[in-house]
DNA sequence: TCCATAATTGAGAGTACTCTCATTTTTGAA
DNA sequence: TTCAAAAATGAGAGTACTCTCAATTATGGA
């Protein structure tokens, strides 16, 4: 994952390819010290590129870390809808997408500590979580299994919830259990009961 | 509650006066610009002390992160032990205390704002918030009311919660009814059922 | 191949921060 | 009041970072 975007932009423009090359920089600089301890001379550094190119691409490390963490986000959202593009139990598609979610971001490890980062500084990222989710809830509604469309408040708690999945595992090694919990958690929030939670889960991640 | 800890220590020796000030300094300086964006200028400036006197008092930045958040955590584990002192049920404490601590956080604004920044970064806030919740915790265990201890991966779950309720209002503004759903929340995540979660908030919030 | 345009380079100006230390000021016990 | 010890001061050394820009190098269409 290291060079993600650097590959994927291999037959683009040579402006494409030196953005997406200062892009895997940004998101490898922001893993290893933070949205605020990155620093630029890091980027170009990992990058290959020298000092001064930043500037010819982006205006600020504002403009880098916001497009870093979009196109991350893009790409991770793009990946779990063709995961449950066949799924059409509401319910089934939360777990999925969560669990989904939650393990691509703990094995590009980079992404995932970027996204644990961001959730914290940019409201943005909760908002893109918020859209996909919210269409798997209606689908879950129409069936009856969940009563209520969750709030702007409810969603916050639910990024929280899977934020921390992905931070526990970055500390402490790869956990099943931790996504499965997670899983639970977030029905229970959405007004499931711990037993109803714990049998969907099990039902739909093994 | 700019300068409480000053007023705390207003008869102690003048070396524990000037590190009180530098605490609140500290935490005001904190909550503006966070952890990381504090400087020891702004700090002393708050204070109404010169640079150098800093270090009279503290080894460097992360001695004085880390005695002003456990300066905080503990006046409010303190005082959140006298509101639950005479409560023997143990969801209502647990209600009770989530509550009050979200309020007593919210309302000194520069303290949530510094709690909020401290989960991200410091473990020791979550452990010791596990701490008190799992007396608690106990206590409804005895009588029936929770029926497993949860483990620190679910305390940690809580916290995040009870986390974001804070930032949400410093935010937003003072919300009761952030702080009823998260109460609803967290006896969910402990295994409530939603309608005993609604029933618990309701006989013991107003 | 040629060459206008695009992209890259790296030195350095400007800024901001942490921490040290010789000096000055304050404190409080005798 | 006196004065040794304690505390506070602020200039500045050392470091690190952001962003600019004149100069250099690479690119790709004709």
């Amino acid at each position: 994952m290291r060079h993600y975007f650097q590959d994927k932009s291999v037959n683009l423009s040579k402006r494409e390819r030196t953005r997406s090359l200062l892009i895997d920089g940004a998101i490898s600089a922001i893993a290893e010290h933070g949205l605020e301890g990155a620093s630029i001379k890091e980027i170009t550094t990992i990058a290959g590129l020298s000092n001064g190119t930043f500037y010819n691409h982006f205006e600020d490390r504002e403009e880098v870390f916001r497009l870093a963490t979009m196109s991350i986000a893009q790409e991770l959202a793009d990946d779990i809808a063709e995961m449950v593009a066949d799924v059409d139990d509401g319910i089934a598609r939360i777990v999925i997408s969560t669990n989904t979610f939650i393990e691509r971001a703990v094995s590009a490890s980079d992404w995932g500590a970027m996204i644990v980062d961001a959730v914290h500084y940019l409201g943005d990222v909760r908002q893109d979580v918020a859209t996909h989710l919210r269409a798997d809830i209606a689908l879950a509604m129409k069936r009856g299994d969940i009563s209520e469309m969750p709030d702007r408040f409810q969603i916050h708690q639910i990024v929280a919830l899977i934020a921390l999945a992905i931070e526990a595992q970055l500390d402490g090694g790869k956990s099943k259990s931790i996504n499965f919990r997670t899983c639970e958690a977030v029905l229970r929030l959405l007004g499931l009961s711990p037993t109803k939670a714990q049998r969907a889960v099990a039902a739909h991640l093994t």
